[in-house]
DNA sequence: TCTGGGGTCCTAGGACCC
DNA sequence: TCTGGGGTCCTAGGACCC
């Protein structure tokens, strides 16, 4: 097909762990967990080493199953700011082969590379060289797959990793992933594929065989998601592609969660903890030089169940000392009598950019306070300075 | 037995207005 | 004693991703 859209995703394998292994070769060749945080409590695995995935490890894992499974396994706890400057500096560097690059997630990117084939010999030979330049300058593999559009793309890497390359044209879908299983398709998690498996859907073969009306009733929007998904041979007129090219956007929402490490009851206990995270969540507003008017909290039960609430203010902001009253306002609202709290967590959402103009003395003195608060904290490092009531549990 | 923390997007029901 | 049918906004909760 002529001018077809070609996408070339580019998902790095095991990236925390293999980000781990390239600056300490000590952990080269060793089952490998990093974990959430330090404490290997209550937290799930972020990223394992192939070594340690060959042994059944894998992200989302609680840590202490992973090392029950393999005691003597190497443990780090993951350091974002690490993977955070690789994955930058790996987006820096695939700029350099299209300019319409997304960034998806920390170690994800898609390229739209439409034509480029003639500029490097075939898009088979752009797909090697970008792995190997990948290889070679940070010491650690990727899975390349290049398709008609970003779902297709993406199947495709995931369906060599670790280390591999597939390009499947819009031909070749239907007979390369014919006994693909519904849980492998991103999009579709544990509750979809329950409910495919309920009507025996198990397979991408099995997905074809029920009309677009089938889906749509049954599952509305995201049915026809599924049926179109499964139908690669109708070309969807122009398949939206918003490339996000130069400056990353703003994010839609900014929040803080935590799970504690003993489950609280009081009121004063988890007031504490809300106050603590309205001071993270406006910090990092702050730094966006954004405020939001809407406030979210969530309290999570040792069930996993939640109980939330959450409110459209009419003022925006950018207070700690606000969010944190709003917290408030919205815990007075919520049923917490009795409840018993594994953790808990504050965001906004619902943005403009910071006017930093107050009308009244008292917001201007308290944006004052924030700033120097804020201020000192880059400089020092976060919570050098903080509201005197959360020291009982910082 | 266990299940983090950062997000995005969707749905469904109720309130409210005309 | 009877109350339709839109539309929009708000909020709770769930599904999904890495």
């Amino acid at each position: 097909m002529k001018n077809e859209p070609k996408i070339l995703h580019i998902d790095m394998d095991a990236f925390f762990a293999s980000v781990e292994q390239a600056y300490n070769p000590r952990l080269k060749g060793k089952p490998l967990i990093v974990g959430g945080r330090a404490d290997k409590q209550r937290t799930v695995v972020c990223a394992a080493s192939y070594e340690a995935k060959a042994l059944g490890i894998d992200s989302g894992m609680s840590t202490q199953q992973a090392l029950r499974i393999c005691p003597n396994a190497e443990f780090v706890s993951a350091d974002s700011a690490k993977y955070l400057y690789v994955s930058d500096q790996i987006a820096e560097m695939l700029k350099n082969y299209s300019p319409q690059i997304e960034q998806a997630s920390i170690d994800e990117f898609y390229l739209d590379i439409t034509g480029l084939d003639k500029m490097f010999g075939s898009y088979f030979d752009l797909g090697m060289r970008i792995k190997q330049e990948i290889k070679k300058k940070f010491s650690i593999t990727g899975s390349v797959g290049i398709s008609v559009n970003r779902l297709m793309s993406k199947i495709a890497s995931k369906l060599k990793k670790p280390d591999g390359m597939m390009i499947m044209p819009r031909a070749d879908i239907i007979s390369v992933l014919k006994d693909l299983p519904i849980q492998k398709i991103p999009g579709i998690g544990a509750s979809l594929s329950a409910k495919l498996q309920d009507l025996s859907i198990f397979s991408f073969s099995d997905m074809r065989k029920f009309s677009a009306d089938f889906y749509q009733q049954r599952f509305g929007k995201i049915g026809l998601w599924m049926y179109a998904l499964a139908h690669p041979e109708i070309v969807v007129a122009d398949e939206e592609i918003d490339w996000v090219d130069q400056k990353p956007k703003d994010p839609k929402s900014i929040g803080h969660s935590y799970t504690l490490n003993q489950n609280i009851y009081t009121r004063g206990e988890i007031e504490a903890w809300m106050q603590l995270l309205a001071e993270m969540v406006g910090f990092r507003l702050r730094r966006h030089n954004l405020e939001a008017n809407t406030v979210h909290i969530y309290l999570r039960k040792p069930d996993m169940k939640s109980i939330s609430g959450e409110k459209n203010f009419k003022e925006y902001n950018n207070d700690s000392k606000q969010i944190f009253k709003r917290a408030l306002f919205l815990l007075d609202k919520l049923n917490t009598k009795n409840v018993e709290v594994r953790a808990l967590g504050i965001s906004v959402k619902n943005f403009m950019p910071a006017t930093n103009n107050f009308l009244l003395a008292d917001a201007q003195k308290r944006y004052q306070i924030c700033n120097a608060q804020d201020a000192i904290n880059k400089r020092f490092g976060d919570w050098t300075v903080y509201p005197a009531s959360i020291c009982s549990i910082v």
